[in-house]
DNA sequence: GCAAGGTC
């Protein structure tokens, strides 16, 4: 059997670029979690089969433990010093079982991720993932090291293979530590700090990062030189003549100065020509267009905020429209094929002459940029029309297009004339210019020379003056930062990544600290200026965008080899702790202001429900985020977000008599479910998850459609049993309220809250929920118990039942039972009081849950 | 509920 070699890339496309290139096209396609392209060649000099496949970006993603995902009984100080754990990025997708299986039987590993840190720190993910290590003294892992994904070069890497670098890959984890630690510390304490003080802030999360943060900081500072901006009166000439029935307002030589040169120069009343000059200018074609630049256009030009533009760039790319839209590079790779690239272009509607022209006359290769290693500038792949794209698309790939010829077309050329004149002993001047060859600007007309027509002067030249204007004027404060202007800032101060810009600018938009207003400029709201000043008043590093240039830095000795990755971050680390903790000291410094601006929580919101401690009724605040604050015990609770809270028939939860709401989620069907504010608001109980068993998130990974909501016994977000305590039933002893039981899951069993008697439920059953009907015979709740995992569709097969809670009765089985007999156990009579199954007590234990008051959580 | 970095 031949030797394997398997071959994983960064994305999809990448590995099919390289197992193309590398196979002449003649390969076979299997489909996994991600594509696995397999061809014959060789390696080393041997026969080989190779097996090429590819990542989705990172694998794996850093978090804490669950012990520690608790807000309200984690100290954030403590996270500094917690351990972190590394978890698949995307569980659903498989990738680390996909690597592990295809590893199997390879005996060589070419790791083809892109070549920057994160693709060096993903190499390592995935040699964890195959499980091959490297044994003897011969090399069995390779790296290859590629700055595009041309023919040539995968050619030129393959020939070139060399190892994966530990320190790049390292320093990576260092980042990603750093940040999750120092991120996540200054936002849990920030938010509960001020959330639990004021009700008006209007952001669920009073977010903190090393990116973020600076990103507001550039935003706040330029709103800062607004509001502190002192207008000056300046005043300036402008002597009118007209010459060859050309009118022309002269400049001044001498910049908003006085009054009295208006005397000299009106007494003097001519303009001697002292100088001429011409000369021939150029403006240069641009370079190759990277992402960037292409954001920055978007938002200016076109009205497109950075991550709307990042989505229709990923779509014109996913469609073939044009190349990979993420990357710094400027510069095209020596190899670039602009003709045939252009050629694609030939017919098209709109700039199909441009092209014609240009390559019958020959093009220009572009400006010389900069090469980031990573990917070639953004260009066009092929032609498309309006009809094809839709109306956004269409204007950011018309863009890229004229960029793209633009940038291959020769430089405008233009003359420049300067006249100066002098009056009154004042000089003053006017400028012509002249267009002698368009070049590139006809393309993109918007970056054309703008022609200026003069009369014909001679030197010497006297000319009579019409008037003299004095114009008064006042030095006006800069606008508010343009989001094109915000994003050139952070490239240039290192601020986040290609990819990473839209996001955080979006994150300070979602967090409601800036607001996008007209032409696409930022405004900081109150909450945004009250932070940044804040953190100006206790440490403006903390806002400053020298806080992740100093990670960068300390990182880059990791990469470089020259120091310890743990002495590092434990390095980083200190200094942030001890930033943290002065920050916490420092707190009320930050109160002062945010006093001044929102009000507190004793003010906002109406009464609504009662107190469980106090009996006194709290209030609710309506804004974001929605919580309850006893103004009497000054605490405040979490309430679930996105839907409306009202009052739960007036009854109190049987454990801490706090009085029960109930939550309706946003939208048509939205599901609504009882909770006690106060078990709410508890933490899990202990070993919870040993007691459901693994507990599985939703398709979001958040309470909501596709997840278990909470419930209110249990206030763990993902406990199955959630699902039904939405039907609550009268229990039959002493009509109390029944709830699914925490205690007997997995099985489903039913609880009532009062008297604490269980009522069994069919068991095996994929999902219990209760519907809207009820029982002829008894009136409980009928409910619904769904045995098939997939599908709920009633179909040949399908396994969903209805039945009543509690006269044991099966109303009609829609299909043959395939589990067994019948889970309703029949002919045990009807009615209220002959039910299944009643167990006294909680059955767990002995004489510690004799009381049937002792609550839940004390077991 | 939290960071930033990949990619979808």
């Amino acid at each position: 059997m031949a030797t394997k070699v398997l071959m994983v890339a960064e994305k999809p496309s990448i590995s099919l670029s390289i197992a193309t290139a590398l196979s002449g096209g003649r390969m076979s396609t299997r489909r996994g979690s991600t594509d696995v392209h397999e061809f014959d060649g060789q390696f080393r000099g041997y026969h080989v089969r190779y097996k090429v496949t590819s990542v989705i970006g990172h694998v794996f993603s850093l978090d804490f433990p669950s012990s520690y995902q608790n807000w309200e009984v984690t100290d954030p100080m403590d996270l500094f010093h917690a351990p972190v754990l590394k978890s698949e990025s995307n569980p659903k997708a498989h990738i680390r079982r996909h690597l592990y299986h295809e590893a199997q039987g390879c005996t060589y590993l070419v790791l083809w991720l892109d070549c920057d840190r994160e693709g060096e720190n993903i190499c390592y993910e995935v040699i964890e993932c195959t499980g091959i290590h490297e044994t003897g003294p011969g090399r069995i892992i390779y790296r290859a090291r590629f700055s595009s994904v041309t023919e040539k070069d995968i050619f030129n890497a393959m020939e070139n293979l060399v190892g994966p670098n530990k320190d790049e890959a390292l320093a990576v984890d260092a980042r990603q530590e750093i940040d999750l630690k120092v991120g996540v510390a200054f936002t849990r304490f920030q938010t509960r700090y001020f959330q639990g003080k004021y009700g008006n802030l209007d952001s669920r999360v009073i977010s903190y990062g090393p990116c973020q943060t600076p990103t507001l900081g550039f935003c706040v500072q330029r709103y800062m030189q607004i509001t502190t901006f002192k207008p000056e009166k300046f005043w300036y000439l402008s002597p009118y003549v007209i010459k060859d029935g050309y009118e022309l307002q002269m400049d001044w030589d001498r910049n908003k100065v006085a009054v009295m040169f208006q005397k000299l120069v009106a007494n003097d009343g001519t303009l001697k020509v002292t100088d001429i000059s011409t000369k021939e200018e150029s403006k240069s074609r641009p370079c190759g267009l990277n992402t960037v630049n292409m954001l920055k256009v978007a938002s200016s030009a076109l009205g497109f905020g950075p991550q709307m533009a990042m989505q229709l760039a990923e779509r014109l790319y996913t469609q073939g429209f044009i190349s990979y839209p993420r990357t710094e590079s400027t510069a095209y790779p020596s190899s670039f094929d602009f003709r045939s690239a252009l050629s694609a272009h030939l017919r098209n509607p709109i700039w199909g002459n441009d092209v014609q022209i240009l390559l019958a006359d020959g093009f220009c290769k572009p400006r010389m940029g900069s090469d980031a290693g990573d990917h070639p500038p953004i260009t066009p792949m092929r032609s498309a029309t309006e009809d094809m794209l839709g109306s956004d698309a269409w204007r950011l790939y018309q863009y890229i297009c004229q960029h793209f010829i633009g940038s291959v077309s020769p430089d405008c050329k233009y003359t420049r004339t300067k006249i100066e004149f002098t009056s009154g002993g004042e000089l003053f001047y006017c400028v012509g210019q002249h267009v002698i060859s368009k070049g590139f600007t006809s393309i993109m007309p918007w970056m054309g020379v703008s022609e200026k027509n003069l009369p014909q002067f001679k030197n010497g030249d006297k000319i009579n003056i019409l008037k003299v204007d004095l114009h008064e004027g006042t030095t006006s404060p800069p606008d508010y930062l343009s989001e094109s202007e915000l994003i050139s800032l952070m490239e240039k101060n290192g601020i986040g990544t290609d990819a990473s810009i839209p996001v955080h600018i979006n994150n300070i938009c979602e967090r409601n600290y800036v607001q996008v207003n007209s032409g696409r400029r930022l405004v900081p709201t109150a909450l945004g200026t009250t932070l940044i000043r804040g953190y100006q008043c206790i440490d403006p590093d903390l806002c400053l965008p020298d806080i992740r240039s100093f990670i960068e830095q300390q990182i880059t000795l990791i990469a470089k080899g020259k120091a310890d990755h743990v002495r590092v971050v434990e390095h980083v680390l200190q200094q942030f702790m001890e930033k943290y903790s002065y920050f916490v000291k420092k707190i009320e410094d930050m109160d002062a202001l945010f006093e001044a601006q929102f009000s507190p929580l004793a003010d906002s919101g109406r009464l609504l429900s009662k107190c469980g401690k106090c009996t006194r009724y709290m209030k609710y605040i309506s804004s974001q985020p929605t919580r309850l604050y006893c103004i009497t015990c000054e605490e405040v609770y979490h309430l679930p977000q996105n839907g409306t809270i009202k009052l739960y028939k007036e009854l109190a939860c049987p454990l801490d008599g706090f009085e029960l709401l109930i939550f309706s989620m946003a939208g048509p069907d939205g599901k609504t479910f009882p909770l006690c504010p106060y078990c709410y608001n508890s933490p899990p109980f202990e070993g919870i998850d040993k007691l459901f068993g693994t507990l599985k998130l939703g398709n979001s990974g958040k309470i909501g459609k596709g997840a278990g909501m909470p419930c209110f016994l249990c206030p763990h977000p993902t406990c199955p049993h959630s699902l039904i305590t939405q039907g609550v039933c009268a229990c039959p002893e002493c009509s109390g309220t029944l709830v699914l039981d925490p205690v007997s899951a997995p099985k489903w069993r039913l609880c009532c809250n009062t008297c604490n008697c269980l009522v069994s439920l069919p068991q095996g059953a994929h999902r219990i929920s209760t519907t809207g009907k009820r029982c002829p015979e008894c009136d409980s709740t009928i409910i619904e118990v769904d045995f098939n995992k997939k599908t709920t569709v009633l179909s040949d097969g399908a396994t969903l039942h209805e039945g009543c809670i509690l006269c044991d009765e099966l109303l009609h089985s829609l299909v043959e039972v395939k589990h067994g007999s019948s889970f309703f156990r029949r002919g045990r009579g009807r009615g209220r009081n002959r039910g299944r199954g009643r167990h006294r007590g909680r059955g767990r234990g002995g004489s510690k849950h004799e009381d049937p008051k002792m609550s839940f959580r004390d077991f």
